[in-house]
Order: structure tokens, then sequence, then C-alpha cells
DNA sequence: CTATGGCACGGATT
DNA sequence: AATCCGTGCCATAG
């Protein structure tokens, strides 16, 4: 199950080598391809290749084709994950990819070359009436890359003689389909949008809805405490209702994800790409989970072979230059491989103990420890911190979250605190939802109960009294 | 007097 | 070595 042999190590590793696959262990695919990119501009004796490798057993693949080993996964029923490295150069849907295997259900993959407008097409058709599909097809073509409507709706009414209303109601319907929000003329209704739906499900922080209308300029300057002030709610909350945001909203519904936790002083880093992406291969409860890594330029990269001749006869003032150019692309292929290859390995245990979480949401998550997960692949802890650090996933429900939250100590803790306060008859205070949870085998302190329960934005007790806080929404049919 | 939030300490994690 | 997290103690609000 293990296959912990580094195919790559041929060669004993040097402290470079080894200082490099850390280096770009810690990468993110974006800042990854951006490295290659410069090191195929700088350096002459890296090039891309014409044959492509199978990324994961390094075989020449036919053009566009896909590995028949890897390619093919091997035991449809079993739960271990397939996990494979993709190039990112080329999206063809995965199920094109993973053989061809006739029952696999169309909805689970979606395509990520399929065009915007078209995928959200497809979802509206049923229930578009016939008449509105000239103003859907023209309002999803004019949507941008952010997935935004910019072009204001009475244009539109004015281009196809019909009421405004009538392209407000359209809009009303794009807005609800998958990428939730899309269609919206600004961010912050794309945020709005998504907020309603997700609240018809899940509990949101309190007074977010007012954050996002009121405070939207504010939330994107991080200014927690001035938030907080203009919705009358400790700094605290309003932080939290910006993280809440930031992780489950997104404000460019094209894109794919939207910040992370953002702190002011960090680098607030943007998400728009999964690194990971896990589907499932089809909606059978034991269905293999499929884990695909995207790693630019994987299986295409290669030391130029006639730069390796030309090194034979250099000019004796150039050889020297040469022979380092050779040197560092080698080792850097090299190291890519290393990393990749770990992060093969990573996932593979990963997804196994998160499984759960993957498919069932929050509540379900372990907590894993990065130092565990150390031990038990034999690797140092900081390859586990490098390898998590900075990348985000994609769940087969779409949403892209930061790796660590895999890693996240409290998670599942917090969402039985949810669900104790959505189905309390009326408010506990923290003593007794503490002792609740002992009951359920989660032992906490009554005063860790109040902790959490800021950082996922409920009110205290008393103050839950006259409207539910969690969800606004009580009447739900 | 009870329920909570703030501060700070110690141990775990990164 | 730096940071995060759970918890205890204490002040404060209701």
């Amino acid at each position: 199950m293990l296959r912990q042999t580094f195919r790559t190590s041929i060669r004993p590793m040097t402290t470079a080598h080894l200082a490099q696959t850390m280096t770009l262990l810690a990468l993110s695919n974006q800042e990854l391809q951006q490295k290659i990119e410069s090191e195929l501009a700088s350096n002459p004796a890296l090039e891309l290749s014409e044959e492509i490798r199978c990324p994961n057993c390094h075989r020449i693949l036919p053009a566009r084709g896909v590995c028949p080993i890897c390619g093919t996964p091997k035991n449809i029923s079993s739960e271990e994950p397939i996990v494979f490295i993709s190039p990112r150069s080329d999206f063809s849907p995965v199920s094109d990819r993973v053989g061809n295997h006739e029952e696999m259900p169309d909805h689970d993959w979606i395509s990520v070359n399929e065009s915007l407008p078209e995928y959200v097409l497809k979802q509206i058709a049923t229930e578009l009436a016939v008449e509105d599909r000239a103003l859907a097809a023209h309002i999803l073509n004019s949507l941008d890359e952010d997935g935004l409507l910019r072009v204001s709706s009475i244009e539109i009414a004015r281009y196809h003689f019909v009421p405004v209303e009538r392209v407000h109601q359209v809009i009303r319907q794009i807005q609800r389909a998958d990428p939730l929000g899309v269609g919206s003329p600004s961010p912050q209704e794309a945020l709005l949008v998504q907020l309603e739906i997700l609240s018809e499900n899940h509990p949101v922080p309190y007074k977010s809805k007012e954050a996002i209308t009121e405070g939207m300029e504010l939330l994107s300057r991080y200014a927690y405490a001035e938030l907080g002030r203009l919705l009358k709610i400790s700094a605290a909350e309003a932080e939290n209702i910006a993280n809440f945001i930031s992780e489950n909203l997104n404000p460019y519904p094209g894109r794919s994800h939207w910040g992370e936790s953002a702190s002011p002083s960090e680098m607030a880093q943007v998400y728009y790409d999964a690194d990971i992406i896990i589907n499932r291969l089809n909606s059978f409860p034991h269905t293999p989970l499929i884990v695909e890594i995207i790693a630019p330029y994987a299986g295409s990269l290669r030391v130029n072979p006639l730069f390796r001749e030309a090194l034979l006869n250099a000019p004796s003032d150039k050889s020297e230059h040469w022979q380092s150019d050779l040197e560092s692309a080698s080792l850097l292929i090299k190291c890519l491989q290393q990393r990749n290859q770990a992060l093969v390995r990573l996932m593979q245990r990963l997804v196994i103990l998160q499984r759960n979480f993957i498919l069932e949401g929050d509540a379900s998550l372990i907590p894993i420890t990065r130092a565990q997960l150390a031990i038990e692949l034999d690797v140092h802890e900081s390859t586990i911190s490098r390898a998590v650090a900075g990348k985000a996933v994609q769940l087969p429900n779409r949403r892209i979250i930061p790796l660590s939250k895999l890693f996240d100590r409290s998670l599942h803790i917090r969402t039985a605190l949810l669900q104790i306060i959505e189905n309390e008859a009326s408010p506990l205070s923290d003593t007794q939802i503490a002792e609740i949870l002992e009951k359920q085998g989660f032992s906490v302190a009554r005063r860790t109960v109040a902790k959490y329960r800021a950082i996922e934005g409920v009110l205290p007790a008393r103050m839950r009294r006259p409207q539910c806080t969690t969800n606004k929404e009580l009447t739900r049919g």
C-alpha cells in the first residue's frame, strides 16, 4: 500500500537536492508554475519536451493520451483513494482520463474546460422558461471572467424588448446555479446570494448579512474593529464573520475561491485555483475517491538532449557555465518529481484518514496533527508542514478549502456545538453546553465552549433569545 | 449569584 | 524558536 521508495532516488540525495525539494514542496501550483516558467526562460538546458510522459510512472504517452497503466483505476470497489499527479496544461475532464467506464454518471463530472456559461446553462435549462432562453444566454455570455455580470440589466432588457423585471428573474435563477452567485452584478451581491442559500442549510454567523450589506468596504480592508463598531458587535465576532465569509463564500463566482483566513499582517494569500482536486468516481457509497494533484508541467519537462550534446564540445570558456546549467536543470526536474511524489504519499494517507470529512462535511473531521502524519509516513514534520502550507484543495462538493483545514483540531467539536445550539429549545448556557458535549464524548472546559462559540460567531445564551441568531430562516417551510 | 469575556500561562504544534 | 490553543482565575455585567 505504501510505495515509499522514491523511484527517482537513483542517485543519493545531496543536501542541495533535499533543500530544493523542500522549497518546491512548499509552493502552491500557482507559484510552482511561475517558478518553472522563469526557470525555463533562464536555463537553456531545460525544455518542454514534445513527448509527454505520464507524471506518475514516467512512461511515454501517446499524444494527449492517457497512461494505460496509471490512468485506469485498478480497484474500483475499494475505498483506497486513487491518487495521481496531473499536469495542468490540458484540462480534459477527468472522466476521459480515468479510463472509459460506462456507468459513470455525468453530473459528477464537471469538466473544468467547459465554459462557465455552458455549465450554468445546463443546470438551469430544465427550469428555464423557453422564452427566457435567449435572455439567459445573453446574460451568461456577458459574464466577465469573475463570473459577474458587468453590463446593466436595463441594457439587456432593452435589447430584448422585455421588462427589466424579467431580466432580474432570470438573473435570480442563474445566481442560484452552481457557482453560487454567478451572474450577480457585484461581488457584494454574489456574497449575499451565497449567504442566503447557505443559511438555508447551515448556521451562519450572526450579522454576517449586515456585514456584507453595510460593511463590505470594511470587510475588504480587514478593518475588524471598525466593522464591529458599525454592527455593534465585538471585533472578534467581526473577524469571525470575515473569516466565515472568506472561507465559505466567494465574491467572484467565476473563480474557484477567495482568500483564506485573512489577517492583515500576514500575506493575505488568495486561492483562485485548487492545488489538489478530490472527486468521487461515482455516487455509490463505497466509491473510491479520486485525488488529482495539480502539478504544472509534470511529465513534459526534461533536460534538452541537444544541450547535453553541445556540452561535449563546448568552448572551454563556456563549458563550466553550461555544465552548471545542466546540473541545475536536472536537479530541478528530479526535485519536482520528488515534490510531487511526496504530495502523492501525503494525500494518499490523508484522504484515507479524512474520507468521511471529505464526503460528509465538517462534523466528520478527524483531528490529525501534522506530526502524527509525519510519523506514519516516516518523514520529518517540517516536510508535512511545508507540503500543507499555502495549498488549497477542492472537495467533491466543489468547495475549495485550505489544505490545512484537514488538520483542524477542533472543527468537529465546533460543529457538534453548532448542532446543539441549533436544536436547543431555549438558549443553553455555556456550562450546559459543555455538559452536553461531555456526554457526546467531547470533554471540553466551559471556557472553551465560550471560545468555540466566539469562533463560530454565536452570541451568548442571553442574547440569543428574541431572534434565533444562527439562522434567521427559522421558519424553514 | 450566575454567566461571560479578558488576560495570561503552559503545553502542544508548527 | 515562534505560534496556537485550551484552560484557569478574576473582573464585570446582568
